[in-house]
DNA sequence: AAAACATTTGATAAAATAATCAAATGTTTT
DNA sequence: AAAACATTTGATTATTTTATCAAATGTTTT
């Protein structure tokens, strides 16, 4: 911490963070962006077979996403293909998941907090 | 992408993932979480002095964070100081918003998306 | 060009989050 | 031990998000 440069971003860049993190803190959201993550490249048909929730719903999820900046659609023929903006945007959580990061090792656990 | 391991996370995992990025969806809750970044360690006081908003609502973000494992807190006295328990919870933004990031460099940059 | 298909949009209702004020808690100062 | 201080908790209201159903759009098949 405290090495010059500050951590404080400007308004629009901290409300263009929180955007994406709205976006992500959704289980259908986020359980879409990992699918995604693997396979590159889905139609919407496919998240709305995997949550069996309305097509609607399925639809203004990827919305959201999209407004984010955290995936593309691309129309092909009668359907609608979505793929990462960013593939490296699960990265996040390898470190905030990990028990051992360089810059959080001095830090206390997760797991040993004090109650 | 498709490199044997799944980025399919199991539901606990997920419903952790999600709780973490809904804490982080606030423009408050980031602020406050940026601030850490920069100083180490901050009591209410100073958080409640930056966003002129009552007290109890600083205090009910602050347990969100806490929540979801981002913030430590510790009474000294009659302060009570929050820290944040991974300090590299902000580095998920370097990816994002850098220009080029060796992952994303072959996809569509989000500057020049087509609309 | 009608029918079928995949997806989006509109309107509304249901559910979840957030802000607010008042009161409670625990700590320190007097 | 009373008063002052910093913070949390409870209850309520306001705001935002989400789900749902119906209808609209654009594409392809027949």
């Amino acid at each position: 911490m405290k090495k010059g440069k500050s951590n404080i971003s400007s308004p629009k860049r901290l409300a263009n963070r929180v955007k994406i993190c709205k976006a992500l803190g959704h289980p259908i959201r986020l359980g879409i962006v990992e699918m995604l993550a693997d396979e590159d490249e889905l139609c919407v048909c496919v998240f709305q077979e995997k949550y069996k929730v309305d097509y609607a719903a399925i639809s203004r999820h990827l919305l959201v996403l999209k407004n984010a900046g955290l995936v593309i659609d691309e129309k092909r023929g009668k359907n609608v293909f979505y793929r990462l903006a960013r593939p490296c945007v699960l990265d996040m959580f390898l470190c905030i998941e990990s028990q051992q990061c360089r810059q959080c090792s001095n830090r206390t656990d997760p797991e040993d907090r004090r109650g």
